[in-house]
RNA sequence: GGCGAUGUAGCUCAGUCGGUCAGAGCAUGCGGCUCAUAUCCGCAGCGUCCGGGGUUCGAAUCCCUGCAUCGCCA
């Protein structure tokens, strides 16, 4: 019996800005957290940043500041994302937090003194620019692959974490819990590492090349290594070791995070909380990456991975449904702005959006406004039962949400949504409304929608919070109670007969693609192939081009030119002379006797001091060009149409 | 080089123990309705289920092999 739900993020490195990969993890800890309020549990959602290491030293050099300052700025700048997309955590915790220093302090002294910790010292080639050392196999022709010069042979001593003595441990722990590291390929991928032996963790630096990190306490001299300080912060941000919180949340933690720090999370993590007595975490959930698609997008790559553009441009929950839709949890997905857009408007527009608007329109219609009495037990409705509907949609969705699967889960609502859409079409109410006998039966159709989709509503609100609560709103209900309660969702006659709605909006505009692209600063650049098709003309438009078929009698170079061939074409009734632009393809002889494509009517030119009568079709590319050749025989002169 | 994954309709993907499994959504075409956001509903796919072998009465599904893509490791 869960009674509680922990659900964390990675703390972001604060060397970048947020972007869409970033957006993604976050949403996801937010949909499962949501969905887990549904089912009246407890939750705790953290998130953070992590600022540590000598990456941020760097960054804060290039930005003439100081590593605290520049932390602060970028962490602000994941902090207040956020809240653009309804997240709300619990916690943001931050690696200079105080708290968390301390509780790092105290588990690197735990298992110092448990004696996991071991110091040692060994001598390694060493970058100066780079600030790291490198392996032989490393090094390009025995140099730096980042500066090409050759690194210099030092000594170090550092303190190792022995993690080579859990290894057994750790396998043994994965195979007894299977479902620890999800989706599975990752738990192999994990136990993969696994079968190599496992080296022990160096998780110090020492001050005299790092100063920016977390004072070893045993040892004033050395900062902690960033990923033992920064995966900390799971059970630092909770009072680890007597909060409440902790106590109360940490037996429930699930980790998200994506495929690029698996190692971290399924390796180093789970040895750490080993060696310091804490238990270990409950699940790990590995999703894939967003492959941004830059032909297709009209906006440079910077911008369309902005989080804040999307939201600006397309809504938050929008781009939340989009996201979880779209991408099998686990797997990668390309990210396009046309994809979204499509979804958009079909999924959300048109199916949700236009299901919502034509009930309430039918229903202020026929009922002005005040929910009739109804009765689905009593007086079924033709043809299909939303209720019995309602009922299995919640049921799905609810198995694909606690499996982390938010892509079906989703599916099963769209599922329910469709239903509905048919079930107005097959009872046709309008129909009914004609004939004055059918009274009962129409306000069973009616009724039966608008609680249809008020199931719909709370089943969207892990996803879609916003709508989930306009939708309640012009249900007559009220959006602040805690209507998204699986509880709630699944009574069936909520809306109380003699209510009255207000009237329906649209909860999606539809959104015109080719608008989009048409404004300044979207030009199509590169786009494929097909969408660079010139403007729409019609049959008449043709008829003004008079192609004929042309043999050519002769061809030669024409002098000083490379790309120029100038060809004598027999047109039956009379002879052309032209200059075509395909001499980097045809030599003058591959050409001789082949029947063409000439355009006839072209208004002659001059070129090279030759009268060109005419053009001869080809397709020519950078690379390759071929000209258009009939391939069978047709008298010359015959027209092309 | 080693390990692993993937390769199914134009696109994105489902296909559990081998036997109506050749599917869904989108896109496209045609038809219908008119309550609705030019929406909705219905119908339509001659797909070498990557190629080649094999096992089997029978394979997209198992085995071998080749190719391609991707990931991890080295």
């Amino acid at each position: 019996m869960t009674s509680a739900f922990y659900i964390t993020t990675p703390i972001y490195y604060v060397n970048a800005k947020p972007h869409l990969g970033h957006t993604y993890t976050t949403i996801a800890a937010d949909v499962a957290r949501r969905y887990h309020r549904m089912k009246d549990e407890k939750t705790f959602l953290l998130t953070g940043t992590d600022e540590h290491g000598d990456k941020i030293v760097k960054a804060a050099e290039a930005n003439n500041t100081d590593p605290k300052t520049y932390s602060d700025r970028i962490s602000a700048l994941f902090r207040q994302l956020w809240p653009h997309y309804r997240i709300s955590h619990d916690r943001f915790i931050r690696t200079t937090d105080p708290d968390h220093i301390a509780v790092v302090e105290k588990i690197l002294q735990k298992i110092y003194d448990s004696g996991d910790i071991y110091f040692s010292e060994y001598e390694g080639l060493y970058c100066y620019d780079c600030e790291r050392f490198y392996t032989e196999r490393e090094l390009v022709d025995g140099k730096c692959p980042d500066h090409g010069k050759k690194p210099e042979l030092i000594q170090e001593s550092n303190y190792f974490f022995k993690m080579s003595r859990y290894q057994q441990w750790l396998i043994d722990y994965i195979n007894q819990h299977p479902d620890m590291i999800r989706p599975e390929r990752y738990k192999n991928e994990v136990l993969g590492f696994l079968r190599e032996p496992l080296d022990d963790l160096c998780i110090s630096r020492p001050k005299t090349r790092l100063k920016w990190g977390i004072t070893l306490p045993f040892d004033n001299n050395y900062v902690t290594y960033v990923w033992f300080d920064a995966l900390i912060n799971y059970i630092s941000a909770m009072g680890y070791p007597d909060g409440e919180d902790f106590k109360t949340f940490w037996p429930h933690v699930h980790h998200v995070v994506a495929k690029d720090i698996l190692k971290p999370h399924g390796i180093y993590w789970p040895i750490m909380l080993k060696a310091a007595g804490i238990d270990i975490y409950k699940h790990l959930l590995v999703h894939g990456y967003w492959n941004v698609e830059e032909n297709k997008m009209s906006k440079s790559l910077g911008n369309v991975v902005d989080p804040i553009y999307l939201k600006d441009r397309y809504g938050s929950d929008a781009v939340r449904y989009f996201l979880m839709r779209e991408m099998t949890f686990g797997l990668d997905s390309s990210f396009s702005e046309v994809a979204l857009i499509q979804r958009i408007n079909s999924d959300l527009a048109n199916d949700l959006g236009n299901l919502f608007s034509r009930v309430l329109a039918m229903f202020h219609k026929y009922f002005r406004g005040t929910v009739p009495e109804w009765d689905s037990g009593k007086n079924p409705c033709p043809e299909f039962d939303l209720k019995a509907g309602a009922k299995e949609a919640i049921r799905n969705f609810s198995a694909d949400m606690d499996n982390f699967e938010f892509h079906k889960a989703l599916g099963s609502v769209w599922e329910y949504i469709s239903k509905m859409n048919k079930f107005v079409d097959t009872a046709a109410p309008w129909e009914m409304a004609k004939q004055k006998s059918a009274g009962e039966q129409l306000a069973c159709v009616i009724g039966s929608l608008l609680e249809g989709l008020r199931v719909v509503s709370g089943l969207i609100y892990p996803v879609m919070p916003d709508t989930a609560a306009t939708m309640q709103k012009h249900l007559g209900l009220e959006p602040q109670q805690a209507f998204y309660m699986i509880s709630e969702i699944k009574k069936w006659g909520v809306i109380k007969p003699g209510s009255s709605l207000p009237k329906g909006i649209s909860l999606f505009p539809r959104i015109d693609q080719e608008a989009i692209f048409a404004e300044p600063g979207n030009e199509k650049t590169e786009q494929t192939q097909a969408s660079d098709i010139a403007p729409e003309i019609t049959i008449d438009d043709f008829a003004g081009i008079d192609l004929r078929a042309a043999k050519v009698i002769s061809a030669e170079r024409v002098p000083k030119t490379e790309k120029l061939l100038k060809l004598e074409l027999d047109l039956g009734f009379e002879k052309k002379t032209v200059v075509a632009g395909i001499a980097l393809f045809y030599a003058p002889e591959e050409l001789t006797g082949k029947t063409v494509v000439v355009l006839a009517n072209l208004k002659p030119a001059k070129l090279r001091g030759i009268k060109s009568q005419g053009m001869i079709l080809a397709a020519t590319g950078d690379e390759n060009g071929s000209v258009a050749v009939l391939d069978r025989d047709v008298a010359p002169g015959t027209r092309l149409k």
